[in-house]
Formats: structure tokens, sequence, C-alpha cells
DNA sequence: CAAAGCAATAAAAACGTTTTTATTCTTCGC
DNA sequence: GCGAAGAATAAAAACGTTTTTATTGCTTTG
């Protein structure tokens, strides 16, 4: 009727339970219950109305269901936007969590829908007005903080929802990770084990959990083989390739210069990269580099780079599951899941004979 | 009541226009419009009425309101979901499009909703069923076809939508898009200048509308200066890194190989940097490579490279944008809008002196 | 000063479901 | 053969809005 839903006009009227129960002869409850598969109705009338159904292709107002149900059968996602300046990529790769989770939600009535938010401060509000408000039935978030005041909030709403990433709060709550820890004390053993004995962590800021687990795998690394801790080379900061090239530029400026890096994501990697051809130092030869991946990155990188992968988009499907099944009751103990990235040696990764050494390089 | 809503019952039962008309003792018809701001009731009571509101945090439930009005105040986004094997990062960053997009929709009443798809044929199914349906009151996509089905559709049945990407179609419909044909012209014009006569442009597959303008600003750049077209050095596939790299080795083994590369996203330029090093060639001393970027990436690439760069995010914002205009009824023919992407030099993109051409090195 | 007009608000209907309650019709036990 | 039980379906209420129609109480006007 309005210019908005002229579309609907063209096509007739769009089918409802009513026009479904005139045409079969049964009333609209009978009508209901049938096509909610109820038990109270004979198999051969649901057939029947199953039939119509398909016949004059009717298909459930979502938001008149929900109305009366309460459901509102729409997953929301609290998705980081991009804050970075100068558009400068930090490679978070939210399309592909995006799509993890789409694919676990196909078939299912859920619709997926984001909420844009800058930081997890602003996630706090998204998510009470979701709850407040009734916008959907679970949420799906990541970026979890140490003390992160979504996890707070979602726990004693409980109100269903599934983090990627964990913090050491009381609550029991529902997660995928990676295995962050594992992660950087692998790396830093086999850089340990080339010969490295100064080596950088380029991490993300500390107020991220997972920030804290890589930098407690790095220490280990170091503690477990008795070597002194490189605590002054940890770099902090957000995920673009700006900081990663910056951070080779501080670091290497010091007295004690690393001849190892342990990175985070591709976009410091290449960051690091580029800091280091500012110096005159080539990875692979003067300096090891060791990378981490959501994409598959490395191996194009110049030298291909060896490097911990973990395919994002896995992640995200397992995140998708776990909300489906925490919006169907499911506990939170029962949908946690870390996940160990796999490793791809693709260099030697051992420390540089004294002629092609950091230092001397550093002096042209 | 149920397990799913018992973080309802926690806090109380949520205020609706009845919870509103007892506490202020209008009625609830006088309680909607007033919050509506109908011209028909006193901007006293409207005053009084809204401040009982904000007292008790009333906010109205949107799919009741929906229900009633037939709007449903999501807009909906087909986003693609990735199809490339092995994890290929395909640079789509469709994180940003949705980023921009959320941005222009932040304030405005609708909700962003995503529906995945793995082609364009999935892409009218998924038109299909929202119009049918009835799940969003608009839709946006990108990768519009030559002749894009979903175009088709959506004009067909009079429902908004704003695509990114343009095609000759008869329908005048709401658009962004970036000019590719004057992209492919400028790059293609610098590299002739700088004595390139071999070129090779780097292409998507050609059922993309914007393949096809590629092709033409390239085919234009020779004609323009009367040489014989490259048209053999064109190649064609999917944006993933190893697309860039696999284009390389074809190309450059045949008789006639390319001099230069004009290149379409940043995974398949970092690619053919990659291809390039494969064969010894390095990019900035043997062939010239120009890069197209979304993100800022190019800068840290070894050797930065000569980029067109457009934000997609400004594309995504712009896109929200027009998407809202043309869901308030705005026509399509004043929803239209070309970005031309800005060049940033950074290498001088000369033909190589004979001492280092490429036939010379890819002999040893 | 009574009828008409108008401004402000209230009542009621409608949107399309689901669910609770009511009705009909069979069947069965005694 | 009659009341009760039970199976199948129907009727009605409810979810929270918006919108159409109705009511009330003033003002205005001839």
């Amino acid at each position: 009727m309005t210019a908005q839903r002229s579309h609907r006009a063209s096509e007739g009227v769009r089918p409802t339970v009513k026009t479904l129960a005139e045409v079969t002869g049964y009333s609209i409850a009978t009508v209901s219950k049938a096509l909610n598969d109820s038990p109270v109705v004979t198999e051969d009338t649901k057939e029947r109305i199953r039939e119509a159904a398909r016949q004059i292709g009717y298909s459930v107002n979502p938001r008149a269901a929900s109305l009366r149900t309460g459901k509102t059968f729409h997953a929301a996602v609290l998705m980081p936007i991009s804050v970075a300046e100068g558009h400068e990529w930090n490679g978070v790769e939210y399309a592909e969590i995006l799509s993890g989770i789409s694919q676990a939600l196909e078939g299912s009535p859920y619709q997926l829908s984001i909420h844009p938010i800058r930081d997890a401060a602003e996630g706090v509000k998204a998510a009470e007005a979701i709850v407040r408000r009734g916008l959907a039935d679970g949420i799906a978030f990541s970026g979890v903080l140490q003390n992160d005041p979504r996890i707070e909030f979602l726990s004693d709403a409980d109100f269903p929802f599934v983090a990627m990433g964990r913090c050491d709060t009381p609550k029991d709550y529902a997660f995928v990770d990676i295995d962050s820890h594992w992660l950087t004390l692998d790396a830093t053993r086999r850089l340990i084990a080339g010969g490295h004995r100064r080596i950088a962590l380029i991490n993300p800021i500390p107020s991220l959990a997972y920030a804290q687990s890589r930098i407690a795998g790095f220490r280990a690394a170091f503690a477990e083989a008795d070597l002194p801790d490189c605590d002054d080379l940890i770099a902090e900061g957000d995920l673009t390739a700006r900081f990663g090239r910056d951070s080779v530029q501080r670091l290497c400026g010091g007295a004690s210069p690393p001849t190892g890096f342990v990175c985070v994501n591709e976009a410091t990697t290449l960051g690091v990269l580029a800091g280091l051809r500012d110096l005159g130092l080539s990875a692979g030869r003067d300096v090891s580099v060791i990378a981490y991946d959501d994409l598959n990155v490395s191996e194009y990188l110049a030298p291909p780079l060896t490097t911990y992968f973990q395919p994002v988009e896995d992640l995200g499907r397992t995140l998708g599951d776990f909300l489906l099944r925490r919006m169907a009751g499911e506990l939170p103990s029962d949908l946690q899941k870390v996940f160990r990235p796999i490793l791809i040696p693709r260099q030697p990764d051992r420390l540089a004979e004294a002629g092609h050494s950091t230092q001397q390089r550093r002096m042209k």
C-alpha cells in the first residue's frame, strides 16, 4: 500500500496462517500446530497442511512469531569497527570470523545481525541494549579483555553468549580461543634452540587477555632454558603494519638489540619486515622472524616465514556452533574449545653467524 | 518464564506502552502517538510522556511495531563467504565494507543483518527470500556481474537496494563504484610513459562487471599511444595471492614476457611479488609493478609499490548512506557515486635498462 | 444560546503468530 | 445403551504496537 511495500502488491498479498486455514479447511490453530510439528495433530493432517503450505508458498512471519514467543531468532555479533587512523591495515580478519559464524548458522532459523562497537566499553552498551530491548537471543564477540565487562554483564544477566578469547574471570562462560601461551612458548623455544638469546615479542595492547598469555608463554621459554628474560624487548600496540615497523625501529635502537622476533599477526609481521629493511637488515639472513597467521599469507612474504597458522574461519564456525547450542540451553562448561595452531616451518630460524650479525649490519 | 528468557525475569517485566499509559494516565493510543511525535497530541503531553518513558526505561518493541507497520528496520547485506580453498587470502576486505555501512547506519533505527552467499546465484535466492519473507527493508551487495541477476530481480520487485559496482543494465539503480576504467587507463599510461611496451593486467574473473572496465581502460591506453595491445597478457582468476604468483609464472614463460604489471588488489599483488622472486626478478629493478589498494598495505611491501588507493570503508559508508536514503524513498538516479582512487607514487615505474632486462634475468 | 466545529484524547481494531482453553466426536467399559 | 475418557480439532486470548474511528468537552458562530 505504501511506497515501501509496493513490491508486495505486485505479487499479491502474502499468505498467512489464515490463508492456509481457509485453503485447507482447518482452523488456524491446527495449521499453526501442524507447521510446528505438534504431537496433538494427526500425521495425516500435518502432511496435508504442509503440502498446502508448499503449494501456496507460505512461510512464517518471523516477527509475528517473535512477538508471541519472545524469541527473536537473531544472533548478534559485536563487531569492532576500524579506528586505526590513515586506514592502516590492522589485519583483524573479521570477514573470516563472520564467514565462519554464518556457516554455522546456515540451516538454523537464526539470522546474523551485527552491532558495531569501537571498544569493549561500547561493547557493554551494545550488549545492554540487545538484552534490554530484546534485539537478539544470543551474542558473540571477540577481543576479550583481562577483566571483560561484557562477560561480567552477560553472565549476570544470564544471557546466552560465546566469546572468542579467555580471561580469568570466576564465571564459567562459553568460549573459543587460540592457545596463545603454547604458541609463544613454542616459537620462543624454537628461536632459543636456534641460538637466539635476545628475542623480541611483538604483542597487542596489554589489556587484551591473550596478550598476557603470550607474555607468559614467552617468559616460560626463557625460564625453562635457564636464560635471562627479554622483557625489555616486548613491544605493545595496535596490530597495524605501522606498529610493526615502528617497533623494529625502536627495539633495534637499544643497546642489546633482538636477533629474533615473535610476531602477532599478518599486518604487524609485514610491518616488521619493512622495518628490518629500513635498517638494512634481512629476515632469514640477519635476523629470524616467526609469524602468526589467521590468513595464509606468510608463504608470500619476502622471505617466506615460519608461521603458526590457525584459520580464523574455523574458530568462527565453532563459535557459531557454540552460540546455537548455548541458545538451545547447553551449559557454558560444555562449550569451550582451545585451538592449537599448526607450525609451518619455512626458515631454519637459526642465529646468523658472526659475519652477518645484527650489530655489524646496523653500523652501515 | 522459559529458560530462554530467564534473564528478563530477574530484572522485572519489560515496560510496554501499556505500562506507560498506566503510569502517565493517558491511553495507549495517545502514548504511542506521543512517542511517534504525532502532530495531533499536544506538546505538553508529549513531553510528559517522553519524560515518563525515560524514567521507566521504556523502549519500543521493534518486532511488535514491525508487525503492525510492515517495516522491519533491518538492512540486509549479502556477504560473500570464503570459497577459496586452503584458506587462501583473497583480500576482499568485507570487514571494511561492513564497518563503513555500520557507520552510516549508526543513529538510524536500522539494524544490519548479514546473509551469507557463495556466488551471485545464491545471492538471488537470498534476495528472493528477503523480499518474499520480509526479512529486511533494503539490501546491499557487491561483486556486481555484467548481467547481474540480483539487480534484475530487485529492480523488477521494486525493492530498495544499493550495489557496489556498475553494470550496463537498462535499469537505473543505486550504486557506488570505483572508476576502474580510469584506474587501469592511468596505470597503463604511466607504464607506457616509462617505456614499457609489454604490460600485464592482473584481473578478476571476466564475469565481474569491473573486470571489463579494467580491460577497456587497459586497452584504451595502448590505443591512444598507437601501440599494439597486450591482450595476451591479461590474466584472469580469483583474487588470491596464489593466483598472482601463478600468473607471473605463466605470463613470464611466454615468448614476449611483460616488463610491467598492473595489479588488482593487495593479495594478488603480494602473490605477484612472490612470483617475481621465484623467477629471480625484482620489482622496481627488473620489472615495474603497480598496485591497487583497498587497505593501506603497498607501503610495506618489498619494495614499496606505486599504488592507486581507495579506502573501501569510504565506499561502504556511502553505500550505507545511499541505502538509508533509498529506503526512505529517494530515487536511484540520485544515489549513484563513482570514486576515483588517488595515485601514490613510490617507484619511478620506468623500464629497466638493458643490463637488467627481464629476458636476461630469466636465463639464469 | 444552540448547533457546529474543533482540539484533545480514548477506544477499538488490526498486524500474524502461538498457546491455552473449549468443543466436538469416537470409542470403550460396564 | 449410557457416561466417561480421550483424540482431534476449533475458538479465543494474548504478544506490543500503530492506526482508524469514536468520544468528550470547549469554542466559535449565526
